[in-house]
RNA sequence: GGUCGCGUAGCUCAGCUGGAUAGAGCAUCUGCCUUCUAAGCAGACGGUCAUAGGUUCGAAUCCUAUCGCGAUCACCA
């Protein structure tokens, strides 16, 4: 469908290219700010580029031109080089009508093969999960879930970093003081059992170093020689050696995690396709070492250790493979993309959903990558957002000033059922029912939340609640229910009823997206495209019920139900032209 | 020090591919509950868009410099 902005800029091209003989024209048009009158607006002046004229006298000119040439404008009025033209009502209804005619639905059907793989989450395995978490896991997710709308397959993926000397501090203090302690046995989640240990470790660890130093032992070495420490990484050489009994308790243990993670994942509405484990893509990332070497990609010093030169590129040398032969971490993530590329041929793309912290190791990666020669390296793409911090800085885990992710949301949902009683609007409803719907109330705010441009960091007081009124989740949740609620027929029995304030609000949206499309594609930014299409569709029918002496639908119910659906397909379209989505720019080939 | 990011109302943030008098929410204040759900609506107050230049009909938006904040530049992950 073309909107009413092309439509009036094919009808002036001709007309502009003769009167004043130019070759090239481009139209600038925006809605008409509402201190104003009319409902689309031409920019003049961006004309003047081409046509060197008064800006006033030609705004009358083709206000003129379009009144009695082009149907849908009813009067215009001139304000400097700003040209507000007046749209009649009829152009929405036939603007919806079209729409209502699209035979092509579903935004979500793949209109090819290739894939695009998005990576999220990706937690150590050796402490809960925290509200950075939480930020990290909903970008991941949104945009997952924009770049499936539209139009590409999505695989949604992890890497889990499952090895290291992390895991084997939790490992040894369970050992010690654990008492054979597990999840059913404490009641507790697997991930807030391991995490306890982690803690417990650093808490024993720091004792010994403190008694060593009272003998005299100076810091440094103090923190080498405790016994403690050193139990860690001698069970580390003996995981990385195969040794059953280490294994056996890195599995168990490592089980007990993934279990409390995906319950926290469950709760958050978030899910994967497949996970990848750092345990088992460093090997391959080292065989892609042997390669580079080979290629003289990369170059080997002295001490046997693996280095690759980015100087000319403005980085600095990077280090690959240590001289023990050990694996680093960029060994491990250049193993895991190409294994993804291994298990997905069809890949075309890559968005590894990450913290600003990491910039630079990105930027090394692709490149490195790009040296390799593998073509997908120029579709990969770095989605980095910022820290969130607490008043008193970065949350420190070792230091508990963390906001537990599964506590958050516990906290949220207690705040929607504190305020709904006080409220006390849900009367005679079931206590399950009551629930589900403070969870859902919980997490809208919590998710809206949320929404700040993601490169930036974001500031989270955990002594001030979440909003729940004003420009918030729970608001637009209310909004829709209200909606609803119209469309429900509670209301419009009367004849001489009117809508309270809201009524010129949401019509005026209405009109501003039929005018500009592109206005779907800013509330992309923050709703999921599902939602907005649901939204429209319902401000629609709403649009219908007072011009209710203009047939704009028939009403019946098959009828807005195939509208509902040609909406979803239109709202897709206009999400895939689009490049800023949730703020980021997404690259094009994407 | 090099590189990257950020700086908009008292607070938390939109707006940034250049357009009219820079917008929301919170906080403060004034009105609105027999009509549909007041988790709301209408309104008031609040700004040197960090600073200084430049580009042009026009700059919060683009360019340059300066200041402030943060991240990063590890044989950590």
């Amino acid at each position: 469908m073309q909107s009413l902005a092309e439509q009036i800029s094919e009808t002036l091209t001709p007309f502009i290219k003769e009167t004043f003989e130019v070759e090239i024209l481009q139209f600038d048009f925006q809605a008409t700010r509402k201190e104003f009158d009319g409902d689309l607006t031409l920019v003049v002046f961006s004309l003047l580029k081409f046509i060197r004229t008064n800006p006033v006298q030609l705004s009358n000119q083709i206000g003129e031109y379009l009144k009695i040439h082009f149907d849908w404008v009813t009067d215009f009025n001139v304000v400097k080089g700003f040209l507000n033209l007046s749209i009649q009502d009829g152009y929405y209804v036939q603007a919806m009508n079209d729409i209502s005619k699209t035979e092509k639905f579903g935004f979500r059907i793949p209109d090819s093969d290739s894939l695009t793989i998005v990576e999220y989450s990706s937690p150590n395995t050796n402490k809960p999960l925290h509200l950075g978490h939480i930020r990290n896991n909903l970008l991941g997710f949104s945009i997952a879930q924009i770049i499936e709308a539209s139009g590409k397959k999505v695989l949604k993926t992890q890497i889990i970093n499952d090895r290291g000397i992390h895991i084997c501090k939790s490992m040894v203090a369970w050992k010690k003081f654990g008492q054979e302690e597990t999840p059913e046995s404490t009641g507790l989640k697997g991930d807030k059992l391991v995490g306890n240990y982690y803690v417990r470790f650093d808490q024993e660890y720091k004792k010994e170093i403190e008694s060593l130093i009272k003998d005299g032992m100076p810091e440094e070495e103090a923190k080498i020689k405790a016994p403690l420490f050193k139990e860690a990484q001698s069970m580390l050489r003996a995981w990385e050696a195969g040794d059953v009994e280490v294994v056996g308790l890195w599995e168990k243990m490592n089980n007990w995690v993934y279990k409390g993670f995906e319950t926290t994942y469950s709760n958050l509405g978030v899910s994967f396709d497949s996970y990848y484990y750092e345990s088992k893509t460093y090997l391959l990332g080292k065989e892609l070492i042997d390669q580079g070497l080979e290629q003289s990609v990369f170059f080997k010093k002295e001490d046997g250790s693996v280095w690759v030169d980015l100087t000319e590129e403005g980085l600095d040398e990077k280090l690959l493979l240590r001289s023990d032969g050990t694996a680093v971490y960029m060994t491990q993530d250049l193993g895991t993309a190409l294994q993804r590329f291994k298990d997905n041929p069809n890949m075309e793309g890559m968005v590894y959903t990450v913290g600003n912290e990491q910039d630079y190791h990105f930027k090394v990666l692709f490149l490195i990558l790009k040296k390799l020669g593998f073509s997908w390296s120029e579709s990969l793409y770095h989605l980095s957002y910022g820290m969130v911090d607490l008043p008193e800085g970065k949350m420190k885990s070792r230091e508990g000033t963390v906001v537990d992710a599964d506590d958050l949301m516990i906290e949220m949902s207690a705040t929607a059922e504190t305020l709904s009683e006080e409220l006390g609007k849900l009367e005679g409803m079931s206590n399950e029912d009551k629930k589900e719907l403070y969870q859902i109330i919980g997490l809208g705010a919590l998710k809206y939340f949320i929404k700040v441009d993601p490169k930036k960091s974001f500031l989270f007081d955990p002594k001030t609640s979440v909003d729940f009124a004003g420009n918030t989740g729970p608001f637009i949740q209310y909004t829709y229910a209200r909606i609803q609620s119209i469309l429900r027929g509670r209301a419009v029995v009367a004849k001489n009823y009117t809508l309270k304030s809201i009524s010129t609000k949401e019509k005026d949206i209405l009109k501003q997206l039929i005018l500009y499309p592109e206005i779907i594609q800013q509330a992309a930014k923050q709703y999921s495209p599902a939602l907005i299409a649901n939204y429209i569709y319902d401000l629609v029918k709403l649009f219908n019920s007072f011009y209710q002496n203009i047939p704009i639908l028939g009403g019946n119910d098959s009828e807005l139900e195939s509208f509902r659906v040609s909406l979803c397909n239109e709202v897709g379209k206009v999400i895939k032209t689009g490049t800023s989505l949730l703020g980021i720019s997404v690259p094009k080939r994407m």
